[in-house]
DNA sequence: CCCATAATCTGCCGCATGGTAGAGAGCATC
DNA sequence: GATGCTCTCTACCATGCGGCAGATTATGGG
C-alpha cells in the first residue's frame, strides 16, 4: 500500500493553496479542528502532507488561513448582495437570504465558522475585524428602522445578536432538526427552513402594538 | 515534579463517577472532545487517568455516559418546570426560563450538549431519544397554540427547531455576542440575553398582523 | 543547455495520547 | 489474620500527529 504516490501534476502555486485551503475548511468544519490531521487535509486534497506544509508552515497558520478566507468571503459576498438591493425595507431579509444561498452552495462553510468561533476569542475578533464595516451598517439599518417605527424598538446589538445565532443554528444544526423533524436533508429542507426563519424573524420585528421594549419585565410571572 | 500523587483519598464510587463525569463533561464543551485527553479530565477531577480509565473503559464510553447524563438532567429538570407550571399559556415562556436558569447554573453543559450534537448522528439519536417525550408534548403544546389562535399557524417542527437553534445559539454563542456587542460577559448579559429573546420568541409567535398581535401571548403580565 | 527557483516528494523524529498489565492499599467479612 | 473486593496507582506500549531535513523533479530565463 502507499501506493508510491506517483508525483500529483503539479499546480501554479496559488490554485494549490486555494485547494488545499477549501479541504482544510470542509474537513475542520466537519471534524473539528483537534480532530482534523495535515495528513487528512492533505491526502484530501490529492497531496502529501509535506506540500500542505510546504504552503502553511503550521497547523495554526493553516487555521488562520482558513478564517481569514471564510470572512473575506462572507464579507464580500454580502456586500455584493447589499449594494444591489435597494429596497431598505428588503435588506435585512436579503441578507438572510445571501446567507442561506451560501450555506447552499457551500455547505462546510458554515459549519467552519462554528467550529473556528469556539477556538478561542483570537479567532472571533479575527472574523469581527473584517466583517466590522458590515456590522455598523446592520446595526444603523436597524435603528433607523427602530425610530421610523418600522421596527419594534429594542437593544439593536442583543438583536443581532438574536438574529445571528437565529441564522446561523438554521443552517448549521442540521443534525438536530433530523432528529427533531424526522426529515431528510435536502436542498428543499434548507429551502424550507429559509422560508421559516424569514416569517419567524419578519414577525419578530414587527413592531407590536403595545411591544415598544420596554424593561420587558414581565417574565417568569 | 510528577508529585509522587500522594493517593488520593478514596471515595465511593458512585461519587467519583460523578465527579469525572462532570469535569468531562465541562472540558468536552470547552475544549472538544478530540482537544481533551483523558489526562486533562482526570487531573482536573483530581486523578490519574488510570482511575479515569477505571469508570470509563474508553473515551467514548466516557463520551456515551457524558451524553446520557445530560440528557438526563435536562430532560428531568425541563419536565419538572412543566409540572410546577400550570398555565399553559406561560409553558414556553417557562421552558424558555428553565433553559436559561440551567445555563446559568452549569455553564458548560449547554456548550457540551453543542459539541456532542457534531459528533455525528448518533449521539444525537441518543439525546433525541431521551428527550422524545419532551418533543411529543412540545409539538402538542404548539399544535394546540396554533388551533385556538393563540399561535400564528405554520409547521411545528419546523418551529420548535428554530426555537431550538435560537436558543442554543443565545445561550452558547457567548464569544461572539461579546465581539458583537462588546458587552461583559457576566450574569446580566446571560439576563438580558433571556429577556431579549423572550420577547422576540413572543413576538415570533404572535398570531397574524393586522393589530391581533399582543393577544395573549405577547406581555405575558 | 544550464541553472535557479518553485513544487512535490520520502524519510524520520519527538511527543502526546489512548489503552494495557498488573501491583498495591484501604476496608470489610469470615 | 487471611481472603476478597473496590479503588487507585506506576510502568509501559503502540499509534498517530505535528513538524524538520533534505532529496527530487518540473519549469522558465539566460
Amino acid at each position: 500500500m502507499t501506493e508510491p504516490a506517483a508525483r500529483r501534476t503539479r499546480m501554479p502555486g496559488e490554485a494549490r493553496r486555494r485547494r488545499l485551503l477549501e479541504e482544510a475548511i470542509r474537513l475542520f468544519g466537519k471534524r473539528g479542528f483537534e480532530g482534523t490531521s495535515l495528513e487528512a487535509v492533505a491526502t484530501s486534497a490529492g497531496v502529501r502532507k509535506q506540500t500542505l506544509l510546504y504552503y502553511f508552515p503550521t497547523k495554526d497558520a493553516l487555521l488562520e488561513a482558513c478564517v481569514q478566507e471564510t470572512s473575506r468571503r462572507v464579507a464580500e459576498t454580502l456586500t455584493a448582495a447589499l449594494e444591489e438591493e435597494t429596497s431598505s425595507s428588503h435588506k435585512a431579509e436579503a441578507v438572510i437570504h445571501t446567507l442561506f444561498r451560501v450555506a447552499e452552495e457551500w455547505p462546510d462553510f458554515p459549519q467552519f465558522i462554528r467550529e473556528a468561533s469556539r477556538l478561542g476569542p483570537e479567532v472571533i475578533e479575527r472574523f469581527a475585524g473584517v466583517l466590522e464595516p458590515l456590522r455598523r451598517r446592520a446595526l444603523l439599518f436597524l435603528q433607523q428602522g427602530m425610530s421610523e417605527g418600522a421596527i419594534r424598538s429594542q437593544d439593536p446589538a442583543l438583536l443581532l445578536f438574536t438574529l445571528y445565532t437565529a441564522v446561523v443554528g438554521s443552517i448549521t444544526e442540521a443534525g438536530v432538526l433530523r432528529a427533531v423533524v424526522g426529515e431528510d436533508q435536502s436542498r428543499t429542507a434548507l429551502h424550507r427552513r429559509e422560508q421559516e426563519l424569514l416569517r419567524f424573524v419578519r414577525n419578530a420585528l414587527a413592531p407590536g402594538e403595545g411591544g415598544t421594549a420596554g424593561t420587558g419585565a414581565s417574565t417568569g410571572a
